[in-house]
DNA sequence: ACGCTCACTTAGTATTCCTTTG
DNA sequence: CAAAGGAATACTAAGTGAGCGT
């Protein structure tokens, strides 16, 4: 980016329009310019009042994209009339891994040793240390590694290292495998000596100041080199995801704060911009997905992602005022003999009920996985007489396999729009997420599909803890987290199983037949003493509890909680609740939580989501 | 109407931390 | 004290949707 940065088709394209609407209020985007000898690339300028910028008087004039040399704004179009998230911003950049240290331990080749630069050892040791992982086992990711490495390969090593089936990985593996072990067989001290020093070392990143308060920052650090690993069957499994050097990175900075000094002798920021219309700190293009970006973003208990996380919140609230004329308006709509008419109707129905996600387009060199308006005829079975079985891959690859009874309008026009079509074709050939969304905008300001996945979580949590019993803390945890189960399932929120999971249970069963084989030998004694009555009732309610705890592992192993949790469950809802049933909230949110749902604390108790 | 980019939220998994147990 | 086990946190991939240009 920096040396073609002269040409303003190489400004990102929100920037290039940031910066011709903004004049004064935007402070988007500008150009470097690289015959300047700064320590960075292109800390830009625009046409801000000069007394403003102290930083320019000790430089030439530096060049200006095209635009920003318009003259004055027009006051009506001020920064497009975007939001501005702040005034002032400053912040210390990102942390870079430390660069590579070549181990010298040799991949073999065809029996023999091959001397590989530094640069193409650590391609080879990433490869290395994946070799036993399913990873490694599947032919996309081996192909798509190799093409990578024989592409930084030197003509030597390239003309040594032909054929990946003779490649020996392992004295590379054991390396790394005794590093691993030697690290864990450190010593206390040295454990914490470690940690200390790590400590020190991002001290600097973990916060910003915006707005004159100190923030935590989220994820400084950048992503380090490695091979990428999509998930499910990810057409670019196993590439190679490249080394971030600071040119690669954009710096988004207070106009008025100092630019962080590159921490890299000798290399320069891409670019730096003030643009007050995002929240972003940094960012840098990712080298695998390159239309995409990856961000520096506050950390998830400030105050700038607990504002709008609040209007996340209000906003799924409010779409209890307006989902009966919702439900009546898809209600009609579904039989309509307009077939656009008639998807958009059923597709809000689904999104509704089973709280599925929109569905967008997706490229060809993503996982094929769908959502609500990409279902295909193949993802779905119907039952007469009126249950559709679903079985699709969803976000991340994770399947959705339910069946559910569904209205039997819905189920009608579902055979109607599935009608003389293949497997492949889509079910809602008429629509996409898109049209939906401005439907829904139509019906309540600001709705999209998404919110419906809030709401239906935040009410049915809200709907079941109403039912809660009394009893202990435990017991009322325990209800609180049947609750979450149930929005987990809504949800389709999944985890792997857990390695230990059958051995836990074999376990617990254990224990359960041990204490069963107790209480039978208990009830034969003939007299029944009190001491052996109590005995008795003791061993029966643990008895009862064990079971409970074992048949909510076994229901839970594949079920993750903490994604609603985090995501979806208005934390009024359960802090109010923790108020009323005199729970610590400390029994159901982990202090991060506490910490994130910070704004949701002074809730009353009889809050009603 | 459509495609594309950008910025943000949502997501599962890997790693680390902390507590319990042996 | 070490190992095990579970909870919490770190990491980064994968979604959604606004908004722009064509």
């Amino acid at each position: 980016m920096p040396q073609d940065s002269d040409s303003e088709d190489d400004v990102p394209l929100g920037a290039r329009v940031a910066a011709r609407a903004k004049q004064t209020e935007t402070d988007a985007v500008m150009k470097n310019d690289d015959s300047e000898d700064e320590d960075f690339v292109g800390d830009s300028e625009d046409e801000e009042p000069l007394n403003k910028r102290k930083a320019i008087a000790k430089k030439p004039p530096v060049k200006m994209a095209p635009a920003a040399k318009s003259p004055k704004p027009n006051p009506v179009n001020e920064n497009n009339n975007k939001k501005l998230f702040w005034e002032t911003l400053s912040h210390s950049g990102v942390l870079f891994p430390p660069p590579y240290e070549p181990h010298g331990v040799k991949l073999i080749y065809d029996g023999r040793p091959v001397d590989l630069t530094p640069a193409e050892e650590e391609v080879a040791g990433f490869f290395a240390v994946m070799k036993d992982t399913d990873y490694a086992g599947k032919a996309v990711f081996v192909k798509n590694f190799w093409t990578d490495f024989q592409r930084i390969l030197t003509p030597k090593s390239k003309a040594i290292v032909k054929d990946f089936k003779k490649c020996d990985w392992t004295p590379m593996y054991n390396y790394f495998f005794e590093q691993r072990e030697k690290k864990k067989q450190m010593t206390k001290e040295e454990k914490l000596q470690i940690k200390a020093q790590k400590e020190v070392e991002e001290e600097p990143f973990t916060h910003a100041m915006i707005d004159g308060k100190k923030e935590k920052v989220g994820n400084f650090r950048v992503e380090p080199p490695g091979l990428f690993r999509g998930r499910g069957e990810h057409p670019k499994m196993g590439k190679l995801k490249e080394r971030i050097k600071p040119k690669d990175v954009i710096i988004n900075i207070g106009r008025d704060s100092p630019v962080p000094a590159c921490p890299i002798p000798g290399e320069k920021w891409g670019e730096v911009r003030h643009d007050r219309t995002v929240t972003w700190l940094a960012g840098w293009k990712d080298t695998i997905n390159t239309k995409d970006w990856k961000y520096v973003q506050f950390a998830a208990t400030s105050s700038i992602k607990g504002e709008s996380d609040q209007k996340k919140y209000e906003k799924a609230r409010k779409l209890k005022d307006f989902i009966e004329r919702i439900r009546k308006d898809y209600r009609a709509k579904m039989k309509d003999a307009d077939n656009k008419i008639a998807q958009m109707a059923t597709a809000t129905y689904l999104i509704d009920k089973l709280a599925l996600r929109a569905g967008g387009e997706k490229d060809e060199d993503l996982a094929d996985t769908v959502g609500c308006c990409t279902l295909r005829v193949g993802h779905v079975t119907l039952i007469p007489p009126h249950t559709i079985h679903f079985d699709f891959l969803g976000k991340d690859s994770i399947r959705y396999d339910q069946s559910h009874e569904v209205d039997p309008v819905a189920y009608k026009s579902f055979g109607r729009f599935m009608e003389g079509k293949k497997d492949e074709m889509d079910i809602f050939d008429k629509i996409n997420p898109t049209e939906v969304n401005s439907h829904l905008q139509e019906l309540m300001p600001g709705l999209t599909i998404k919110v419906f996945r809030t709401y239906n979580a935040s009410i049915t949590l809200s709907r079941l803890l109403k039912e809660t019993p009394e009893g202990t803390v435990a017991q009322k945890k325990s209800h609180y987290d049947s609750a979450n189960k149930e929005v987990a399932i809504l949800c389709n929120h999944q985890k792997g199983e857990s390695k230990a999971h059958a051995g836990q249970m074999q376990k617990l069963t254990e224990k359960k037949d041990q204490m069963e084989a107790e209480l039978k030998e208990l009830q034969k004694e003939k007299p029944m003493s009190a001491k052996t009555e109590n005995k008795i009732r003791g061993l029966k309610e643990r008895l009862s509890k064990h079971m409970l705890s074992m048949s909510m592992k076994e229901e839970l192993k594949t079920v993750s909680l903490g994604t609603s949790k985090i995501n979806y469950l208005d934390p009024r809802i359960t802090v109010a609740w923790c108020k009323r049933n005199e729970v610590p909230l400390a029994t159901v949110y982990p202090k991060t939580l506490v910490e994130k749902f910070n704004w949701a604390m002074e809730v009353e108790p009889e809050f009603d989501f």
